[in-house]
DNA sequence: TATTGTTATACTCTATAACTATA
DNA sequence: TATAGTTATAGAGTATAACAATA
């Protein structure tokens, strides 16, 4: 329970929304556009830090080294270019990790048989052990912050959410091959 | 547009959820909470990256100076501690953020009449202009963001999105308080 | 030559805690 | 004594780039 954490304690008097339409009243600006981008982005922050202060903070993980104990635990041993990619960090990110995670004796290195400048990672016993009573606890936590809304909204929740998520990255990844072909 | 990024590039054929649920299939998890909660933070950390990428970079603004920026020139000068709050970070974090603010000329530290103490700060006419030109090039990359929804989409999401910031924000508030009491 | 992973450097943002100045 | 802001230290995560080993 010694983890530093990765954001100051949660406050609650601030400025509402209806304040900031208040001052930009009569501007052309997308309201809408405005409270679902701000919300997306509030959300995310707020369940990060509830996740790392309630469940990851007493077992010295980070939120990524926890999402590397998570992926190994689902698909197994994976090459760590593949991890990192799932993880969505950098190999130098993941290199890091890694170095944390095998040093708390969580996750194993292993060579590759033909290619031997790959590497691959697995869960140790102890890894496996870990994350095998960490994942529950995690998902008991997504229900409790999700239990505010009823099933059907969970459902339209996630829903929505994939839709912006996943027409975000289709142009970031369009708009990357655009770059790389000029 | 010298600015390094906060992420790295987006990629595409992660394995999707229904490949999660196809491995945990039989285990007693409430895959419902478990989609919505990893939905919220996947979509918070690409509006992030895209906002940072797509208005940010070329301005060699941080997340967190652009938020410091905004909370001027919605509500004009306020005291350090209060933007520290308003922008969710600590008044360390925030003393950092100012010394590049103020070297790059976009903000102006004013001292308090009567308690020597307190600082205040406030865009200058350089800030000022930026923000002004910088923000509804930010709104439109939000339009951009969200014009996957439908209008009485997005307000629903924004919607849901309140009701789960908001109960988490007071859980971790009022557990807080429980903690400091004891 | 191209690729995989490591290492080095630098920056942002985070926390905690000591410190200064002031009240 | 208490408070506002600064400074110091440490750590996570980010990028880019140079590098070694291997293909």
């Amino acid at each position: 329970m010694s983890r530093r954490l990765s954001s100051p304690a949660p406050h609650d008097n601030l400025l509402a929304e209806r304040d900031i339409r208040a001052r930009l009243e009569g501007r052309p600006f997308d309201f809408r556009a405005m409270s679902a981008v701000s919300n997306i982005y509030r959300a995310g922050t707020a369940v990060r830090n509830h996740m790392e202060r309630s469940v990851l903070a007493e077992y010295d993980l980070s939120w990524v080294a926890f999402t590397v104990l998570w992926i190994l635990w689902i698909w197994g041993a994976q090459e760590t270019g593949h991890v990192a990619e799932e993880a969505g960090v950098t190999k130098g990110t993941l290199t890091g990790v890694m170095k944390t995670l095998v040093a708390m004796n969580l996750i194993k290195r292993l060579p590759h048989k033909d290619d031997r400048r790959r590497v691959s990672i697995d869960l140790t016993a102890k890894g496996e052990k870990l994350i095998s009573k960490l994942f529950p606890l995690f998902n008991s936590h997504e229900t409790v912050v999700t239990s505010i809304l009823t099933p059907a909204e969970q459902d339209e929740l996630a829903r929505l959410l994939r839709k912006v998520t996943h027409s975000l990255v289709e142009s970031e990844i369009s708009s990357e091959s655009t770059r790389n072909s000029l």
